[in-house]
DNA sequence: TAATATTAGTTTCATTCGTAACTAATTGCA
DNA sequence: TGCAATTAGTTACGAATGAAACTAATATTA
């Protein structure tokens, strides 16, 4: 006999509603950190912590580090090298390819920001027990395992 | 001597972004159960879901319920009665406020619904031990009133 | 009771986002 | 070599989203 008890559906019980939430409050709140003292949106926030962390790379290297769409990456490059954030030259050798790097005022901005975020996931992270945090590690790895094989 | 260890700043280790790509991921999952089959997007789903446990109330309440704005609940309330999946009338102590609920076609999709999605946790949360599940649950609860105080 | 404030929900408008189509450069191979 | 296929990135367009202004109904209060 298959399991059959039909439990209600409850929108404030049903864990990927609530890790939804969780997630768009915490991008909220991080948003805040970026965007109010320093005009960067979500998506130029993820290029800017590649290129921060490993100059060079190219358009198509940080989408895949982001998980974020080629056209999004497209978008957020173009609209920080106009706001003087970012450089860009092309490989001598395959003159498609970008070389990304953070520009004297882009790497400014990012020294001030990497803190920020660091201090609010130290935050959000002191709430939880250490048993807690190891455990989330853990788990986090696993769905994302599950939902990347899924896929 | 405050803490002074500077870290580089690694997305794929930085907990909000771990957290907002499995989100993404699994909401992506989803969609398909719905979206695919039922043409019903994710903010209808939301809105559904609360109907089909709450059959009667307004708006108003499907936005707090759902954390969504209540511009968002408006289009999608609007569109399902267009679809026939909600009947709407309004009170007659207060000629403003809605009163939601599933016709029988939106309520035959909700519980064809439910199922889909129950699975789908269930076998997302199976890729766990039972302590991890416990303190996921007991994690995503913290960390959500830690977000909700801040905010 | 008339004037004002508040509330429920909708419309408008500007921005964001994703998919698909496109351009330019390079590679593969006949 | 030369032509098809692939790759990097951009552009174009339609759908989704959010903030602010708006409408209609009700509540407050002078």
């Amino acid at each position: 006999m298959t399991e059959n008890k039909k439990k209600a559906l409850l929108l404030e019980e049903f864990l990927p509603y609530r890790l939804s939430y969780l997630v768009n409050m915490i991008g909220l709140e991080l948003a805040r950190l970026y965007t109010d003292d320093f005009g960067i949106t979500h998506s130029e926030w993820r290029v800017m912590a590649v290129l921060g962390h490993s100059p060079g790379v190219s358009a198509g290297y940080v989408a895949e580090k982001t998980a974020m769409d080629k056209v999004a990456v497209s978008r957020a490059i173009n609209n920080m090298i106009k706001n003087e954030l970012i450089k860009r030259s092309f490989a001598k050798e395959d003159r498609r390819r970008s070389m990304l790097s953070l520009s004297n005022k882009g790497r400014q901005t990012y020294l001030k920001i990497v803190p920020l975020v660091q201090n609010y996931e130290r935050d959000l992270l002191n709430s939880l027990t250490e048993q807690e945090r190891m455990t989330l590690n853990i788990v986090a790895d696993k769905l994302t395992h599950y939902v990347k094989e899924q896929y």
